[in-house]
DNA sequence: GATGAATGAGCTTTCATTCAT
DNA sequence: AATGAATGAAAGCTCATTCAT
């Protein structure tokens, strides 16, 4: 009877549970939802993931490695700072457009949900891949005297804040351009935000 | 029993459902939570709003104005953009340390979730008041040749995306000073960022 | 500051009372409704009636006394039993006109709330002003040598739930003609049914 | 757990909806009541049935159905007009007897709660398995010049109210003698209001 | 008489989770 | 692994009625 894999059931769960949460929020999506999306039974669904928050919590891991694989993948080019920021910010507009639920996922359900990750990600254990990549762009840029030593935390902010700004601006449609028409542009205003300075 | 007035009791319902909707997000935070909070029985809660989510939406309104009255007193200084963005995020700190649920339900809240405050804050306008005073701000710098005449979205999502990422690390507990530390440096990254090129 | 009488402010209440709860049912108007109605405060209704089904059964017992004056003034006239079945039919297809609310209160709220009317209304109490001149028209009917003698019941739920089902079946735009098209065929269908048998 | 079959469960909560709703009244009946009958938990109720308004309109359909059946198969007998109308006159109070519930809740429910069945039973939608038999019987009367050529409705109306008020006043208790014993009379009165004119 | 803020019980409905099959 | 009926606590909201002013 069981045509498909466990893996593959998983999987499933996580890709139809990234796009009803992203799209309507967590506590809107119910796990029925989730289960009739890919013609699942409730109780089935239970077989797989222990409950509703832990799925959420598994979501947000397999966001960040994804995340991470490709800033690792930049991080290890022979480029300069000035050109990774553009690839990161290249990238994170690619993933925006292509899995938008990616993005969103992060942004509207794992950084607005404290009640939800509290428990299980405190701090940053949930988001470590991609953070640890990001502060190994800094130091690298830093240690090659591209960019200006301060505070990670400050280039951090700066760097994902704008970017989820930018994708945040564009989900309500309210940037005039598509989002790669700014690629350039606000690679160039980190890029300026960060470099070494003169 | 009407000790207070009808407007004073208003008030300590956004006052109470501004922390707890920042603090526990908006669906765990019941009507019973807020009329507790401000001892006030939950039947006379729904005679000075007539919903959860129109309380919700007058709460963004509320935020709105405050931070728009804030930097329009910035924006009417006669001082330089480059001094206009510190005191606009020495203000956004400063709001974010003395009254965090503003900021927090911002972020949190009023960005996070669309199925509440689509019907009736469609585009901008529940927050027009503090986006066209950053429009304000950034137009005058282009015209004074301060700042690098780009599109306002990109200038707004930095700004604001940066500030925004700064107070949810800071809330995250993950900035390893306070939050007042960090104005000099981003005010400087803000500026290296949107100053006129060279 | 009593411009208006204690009693013509009660009747204001009869009065929008019964157009509210004969359009929206007993259940749906609310207090408020009925003081919005008439501009009084929801605190001063209660000067005038102790409760909600308190006015509900005099309500009853206002439509019932003025239909038993309608119908006694028939009664008194010195006409057949064939024309008088025609004149009460008449009068009540004038009533169910000028001032629907009447018929439809009695239809729709006095007879299908029990639970309402029930203690207070037990048996005939609320209607009896009504019912006693159908009994006087009846009888005399009967003793005249018009009517056939047959049990009072019988011939009242005859006469009053065929009235009561066409003001029925017009309230719900069933009938292709208008109310009064029908006096004549109905007086003649109740005339057939009740007159003595030769 | 499931002993009983799906389709038992929800019979079960259409009897029990129909015995509470015709004797306490529709707003009286609260969902937890008709769960509570049939040891069902309120949560499973909405398994069955979407809303207590979709729940309601079901029923007339299933009273209608019933109804309409009984009359169609007196409408299928070889006998005159005259002889249906009794038969038709003593099923309804062989129903009213037997199974009080069903017409009760026609004349109490159905009937007087428009804001309940507006939207879903428009014009005779829930009704017509039934209103049509009487439309075949009246016009088959007609055709075999049996009975008098009249609107449909006013016939409909005399012969619907009068049976409706009979029920009327048997359930308020004001008949002195059991409804069986009026079928004779209320058949000859109804023959007799109907029958062709010589 | 008049006001309307205040009360609180109670209603309909939802949903994460369980468990017998 | 899979099903989906079942549970029950809890949410948002309503409204008759009261009472201090």
């Amino acid at each position: 009877m069981a045509r498909i894999s466990k893996e593959k059931r998983r999987e499933s769960i996580i890709s139809a549970a990234l796009k009803l949460f992203s799209k309507q929020g967590y506590y809107i999506t119910t796990i029925p939802d989730i289960a009739e999306k890919i013609g699942m039974s409730v109780g089935n669904f239970y077989n797989y993931f222990t409950s509703k928050d832990s799925l959420a919590k598994e979501l947000v891991l397999y966001i960040s490695n994804d995340l991470g694989k490709s800033i690792q993948a930049i991080n290890e080019k022979d480029i300069s700072s000035e050109e990774k920021i553009f690839e990161i910010v290249q990238m994170y507009f690619e993933m925006a457009n292509k899995r938008p639920e990616m993005i969103e996922y992060f942004l509207r359900i794992y950084l607005s949900n404290r009640e939800v990750f509290g428990a299980g990600c405190e701090g940053m254990t949930c988001v470590s891949s991609f953070v640890t990549e990001m502060m190994i762009f800094f130091d690298e840029g830093v240690s090659k005297n591209e960019l200006h030593n301060q505070d990670f935390f400050s280039a951090f902010g700066l760097f994902m804040g704008y970017l989820g700004g930018m994708v945040f601006l564009f989900g309500e449609k309210m940037l005039p351009e598509s989002l790669d028409s700014y690629t350039i542009s606000i690679s160039e205003n980190i890029y300026n935000a960060l470099k070494v300075r003169s």
